[in-house]
DNA sequence: CGGCATCCGTGACGATACTG
DNA sequence: CAGTATCGTCACGGATGCCG
């Protein structure tokens, strides 16, 4: 994985996340964003319906749920399943790239989340040594 | 997943990002965030000078460079060093932790970088499916 | 139930100037 | 070089209300 197969002219950072303007970040940021990593780990363990997404990923709003549901359906990472029947039914499930993605971010949020004493150790050397005097976002 | 060891009390769960007030999402946003993704892949590649990664990381100002490695150096991803000379020399570098991390993410990453032709296929037909009458960001 | 439209505050973010 | 300080903006994101 990541090995490049030469003969092939450049293509290898045509989407290089380090260049400004690459569409790459913005993708990126959807699929790393605040609700869209939690989104897609939450579909990663089954496929759910938008309130039941709600209820699991804790203290998002309705409003950036969808908007989250929008962006990461534009990309290609979730399919959007409607049936139209009364009251309304809509499914919300992971394509195969989704998949993967939310597999990554799993890796990376086990890890994180495994590593918190350590962090909040961290935090309290770091306050310690320069005075508490902080502030500015956690 | 999820199922609970009874007669300890909760502490498999003790830091699951997936609640509201858990210092773990705190910590994943400054790993995943717009900045720290991309300043954490930088390091992992090399060591760096703050203006080099300045550089490296294209399109960052200053403040939010500044910002992005004090969130990180605080978190315990990341060691500053300042050598005392004249004109000042600081080098960035990560911890063990910050490596792994940068590790998952660089995975991530070039999964994202990988399927973009995919991505930007699915936005067409996206956007093409509902009369393109949109906005919003992104 | 599954959304979209609107209002609105806070803070993220960039540009610039300044310091050690 | 390596930042901090200050200012202005704008979009993120929450609250509320309405609709199919």
């Amino acid at each position: 994985m990541g090995e490049v197969v030469e003969g092939d002219v450049g293509a290898v950072d045509a989407f290089d996340v380090f260049e400004r303007d690459c569409p790459s970040r913005v993708t990126l940021e959807h699929v790393t964003g605040r609700w869209g990593a939690l989104t897609l780990c939450a579909l990663a363990e089954d496929t759910l319906r938008f309130n039941e997404l709600r209820r699991r990923v804790d203290g998002v709003s309705e409003k950036m749920l969808s908007r989250t549901l929008q962006a990461l359906e534009r990309d290609g990472l979730v399919i959007r399943e409607a049936r139209p029947v009364q009251p309304p039914h809509v499914e919300y499930r992971l394509t195969a790239f989704g998949a993967q993605a939310a597999g990554r971010l799993r890796e990376l949020i086990d890890l994180v989340e495994g590593r918190m004493p350590e962090v909040l150790a961290a935090r309290e050397s770091y306050d310690a040594a320069r005075g508490a005097g902080w502030q500015r976002g956690q």
